[in-house]
DNA sequence: TGAACCTGACTGACCGGTCGGTTAGTATTT
DNA sequence: AAATACTAACCGACCGGTCAGTCAGGTTCA
């Protein structure tokens, strides 16, 4: 192999996470070797443990990546947003953003989530996760309640709830025998519920999930 | 070791599911060894070959074996009842059965996802799977619906999204540092958030999710 | 300026251990 | 005795982790 050019730890660190996500999000956490890892970063295997200390502290920080950034995103997203209906659009366009992408990530989130469940160094970080999405989550139905648009009772549990239905539907999604064309309706569908779980009986403003906002995100 | 005892056919396969179930639900899918599911049988390690073609044709059987398992389950539950509400407070209490068989299933349930969005064999009985509980779970909300009770528009959506919450609020719950103490919790707060979903705002009868059933199912 | 020296990122061969799967042979049943 | 059920030793592939060595790019010193 042809010597890799020289780059800084931090940019060694995050080309080897980008790798092992993608990595994972293809094959599965227990299928991936160190080697593919170095290969699709384009260094040698040996690199891969010269700048993590094992291949379980590896993915452990690549989970913390995955949850920094898809917190950042989601701050971003709502914040764009003044109208809490709308900013609940906005984030189901962000969990949902191609069958790709979607794919992607939450193939290697329920890796995460069946380690999270056995492994307590996993656990804490998906614990943040949650606890992350809880915030953001909460803030937005707390601002429709104040503004009497969501008629739910709590907004801990609201937000709970919210975020159950799109990790349920994820998953259900990933089960689909051609996720990519049933993919618009899952995320149409999503909306629709939520805001109907959220507001109460009948459509948001007379045409609720209709509307159109169908393209395909790049 | 000591020569196992003879069974039928059925009868040994059987045992080394459960050996199986149980090792997979504890360490997860992939750290789980031939050997290990031979030895909490009570066999050798060959056998466990002798009656599956493959380590992942024994998960496969796993899966199916699951998959059929809860279905009848379910069916028997939401049989048993007459009310669209009861039926789904029987849902509830059969999939949150007690904090340690709950563990048991969801982890075994999240790796077989992992896996399902990876290989097809095992996609196809995941879709099954969720198959099933639509069955189940719509037909449930179509009674409601006939009843006046539900105030849904659509049989299978409806159904789709309790499922939906189901598991996500599982996954959330797998996130918790000490699960066994917010189990009751997230119980209690399950059938409250599915009944209010489907039934609207406002109360069930006076009192959801208020009145007990707050006893750990042995 | 340039030669000698140093540093540390990087490589790739290697090792110990593990695990899925095979098989030769043994016990049990019919 | 023939078939079936089962064991235990074994094989070969693979993989995480180690390590001796390489090389590019400074830095020091003449």
């Amino acid at each position: 192999m042809p010597r890799a050019a020289h780059f800084t730890e931090a940019e060694r660190r995050l080309a080897l996470l980008k790798a092992a996500f993608r990595e994972v999000s293809e094959k599965g956490f227990s299928e991936v070797t160190l080697d593919d890892i170095a290969k699709r970063a384009g260094v040698s295997k040996g690199i891969t443990l010269y700048y993590f200390d094992s291949k379980e502290e590896l993915y452990r920080e690549l989970f913390v990546w995955l949850t920094d950034s898809i917190h950042a995103r989601m701050r971003e997203a709502v914040a764009a947003e003044k109208d809490p209906v709308a900013k609940v659009r906005a984030l189901v366009a962000l969990i949902f953003p191609s069958p790709s992408k979607n794919r992607a990530f939450f193939r290697a989130f329920i890796d995460f989530c069946g380690l999270s469940a056995r492994r307590d160094g996993f656990r804490e970080v998906n614990e943040r996760f949650y606890a992350g999405c809880r915030d953001i989550d909460s803030g937005i139905v707390e601002e429709g309640m104040r503004q009497g648009v969501f008629l739910v009772r709590d907004r801990l549990e609201a937000g709970s709830t919210m975020r159950a239905i799109f990790d349920g539907l994820m998953m259900q999604w990933l089960s689909e025998k051609d996720p990519d064309s049933t993919f618009a309706g899952y995320r149409e569908r999503c909306e629709r519920e939520i805001l109907q779980y959220l507001t109460g009986r009948g459509s948001v403003g007379g045409d609720a999930g209709r509307a159109g906002r169908r393209e395909e995100a790049k």
